[in-house]
DNA sequence: TGCCAGGCCGGGT
DNA sequence: ACCCGGCATGGC
């Protein structure tokens, strides 16, 4: 069977199996922008919690969030980790947002989509899984998220080494995969789904794995 | 009760 | 070009 293929069949498995994910969970590009900060090696429920105190402080709007005292800011986002980190974070990534694209994603995402993640690529704070997300989820742009499940999960099948970089994890997904924002929304959503959800020590019944199949190949 | 979560940076080799 | 320590809360 070709890697293709059974990238494919691994998409279509998971797929059947979890149903669709519609992600990115925000409401605004925005607040998809914000998430991609706070949830960095973060599980996603205690960034909800910080989402929640920010949109309820109506920080949620760039101008707002580009106004707010960081050491402020820092208070309201502890339920996320690395609050003095990510505070500061969010501060470099809005004031880019604020002063280069005047806070509209519009803007931002107007522009071609290789020369913005270099520029994304620039803000302290914003490495390249960050950049990924906001440019897919938040930009509907077609560039491939890796993470630490994507990782984990492929290597242990032997689909990529396991010392395989960032990039060429996704130029081994750009290889075998049609360039479509559709699928690389949906397929990473459904590869963090399995990484949460199965194959871990809390879970660890291989059978009912979706990909199982991939075990004796 | 320790271990881990949808990383990234800065300083050192 | 890599390698490593630091950053911090909440859930199990």
């Amino acid at each position: 069977m070709k890697t293709k293929d059974i990238l494919l069949k691994i998409y279509q498995s998971l797929y059947d199996f979890f149903g669709p994910l519609n992600w990115w969970p925000g409401d605004t590009p925005f607040e998809i922008m914000v998430g991609a900060i706070l949830t960095q090696n973060t599980s996603w429920n205690n960034v909800e919690k910080a989402i929640n105190k920010l949109k309820k402080e109506y920080l949620l709007e760039p101008r707002n969030l580009y106004r707010i005292d960081q050491e402020e800011l820092a208070q309201l986002i502890k339920p996320s980790g690395y609050f003095n980190v990510k505070a500061q974070r969010l501060k470099n990534f809005v004031t880019f947002f604020v002063e280069e694209y005047s806070g509209s994603e519009k803007k931002m995402f107007s522009s071609d989509g290789e020369g913005l993640r270099r520029k994304l690529l620039k803000v302290n704070g914003i490495g390249p899984e960050t950049a990924d997300s906001i440019l897919l989820y938040a930009g509907e742009k077609p560039f491939f998220v890796v993470d630490a499940y994507t990782k984990r999960i492929f290597s242990r099948h032997r689909l990529i080494s396991k010392e395989a970089a960032y990039h060429h994890i996704q130029e081994f997904f750009y290889r075998n995969l049609p360039k479509e924002v559709k699928l690389f929304n949906e397929f990473h959503a459904q590869i963090v789904m399995l990484g949460k959800t199965r194959c871990t020590s809390k879970n660890p019944d291989c059978s009912k794995c979706p990909i199982a199949f991939l075990n004796s190949e």
